[in-house]
DNA sequence: ACAACTACGACTCTTTAGGTCGCCTTTTAT
DNA sequence: ATAAAAGGCGACCTAAAGAGTCGTAGTTGT
């Protein structure tokens, strides 16, 4: 049904978490989980692949946790959900190792293609700084001409 | 991983099908499941959510099948998805019925939720007469200004 | 060196997408 | 009238991925 995974979610909540913490030093997986509702366990494990494609540093020890290496309005909302979720993919026709299994007649593989791009464009403009409660923050400009006809 | 269902996808195959064949009567399930490689029964059930919903009429006997009842102009993408896999969400905070489930302190929920309007324009600007293979016919125009800062 | 705290990785459980099967109803060609 | 061809509906099975848990290894402060 085209959503994100619970990883994703909590992996935007944790990284918006972190920025706005980040001059108290570092955030244990426990601090972050306890405050959001999140299994802890789980959490850990979603900061912990965040930390290998080295959007946070992880700090073992007393006192340690996850910090983030970079200014949260460089980190796009697309670089954590990948991180996480691994390559989206709108259809399920067009995987990463390459073809459609539907005989290769799929006709809809290159449109869809498309509207991944662009679904791919809108999360790479949203930033980590940006997201905020309100609704303001963020405003969705020209949707009718996102897609058109040439 | 952000991406369609299956059923989804062989939805819009069909319809496009029913679209390019509209001048040559009712296709039959067992046809269209044959041109595309697609699982019979699965796509006669496809077929007949989205008669359920209107998007193409049923006729029984012989020489039966479905027709589109629309003009293939008028039918976007997003109709066509929301009627198989129901209404779509990108986060799984944001259910039908309403709220997150993390104890309400999500945080992302609002910004989260103009993407996924995003998204639905999208697909709502894209009809099925636009399915074509080739790449050329349907054009993303600045992406960069999807999302913005106010 | 020890104890407290944390990250790390393997494992299990649950959900759901995806597909199959069977039986029924409707229509129509003969 | 009848049989064939098509849709309609529901139950069921399977397999994969999502979500969460447990145990282990590694650091750090004292």
């Amino acid at each position: 049904m085209l959503k994100l995974t619970k990883k994703a979610d909590y992996g935007l909540m944790a990284m918006k978490h972190l920025a706005e913490h980040a001059d108290e030093g570092a955030c244990s997986a426990k601090d972050v989980a306890e405050a959001y509702g999140i299994p802890q366990e789980a959490l850990a494990k979603i900061l912990q692949r965040l930390a290998k494609v080295g959007l946070v540093q992880s700090q073992h020890g007393i006192n340690g946790g996850y910090t983030l290496t970079r200014d949260p309005r460089s980190i796009s909302a697309f670089e954590v959900i990948n991180a996480i979720d691994g390559p989206l993919f709108i259809t399920s026709c067009v995987t990463v190792r390459g073809e459609c299994g539907q005989s290769n007649r799929c006709t809809i593989r290159e449109p869809l293609r498309k509207v991944n791009e662009s679904i791919e464009q809108v999360l790479k403009n949203i930033k980590i700084s940006q997201m905020k409660e309100e609704s303001e923050t963020i405003e969705i400009r020209k949707p009718a001409e996102l897609v058109t006809l040439v």
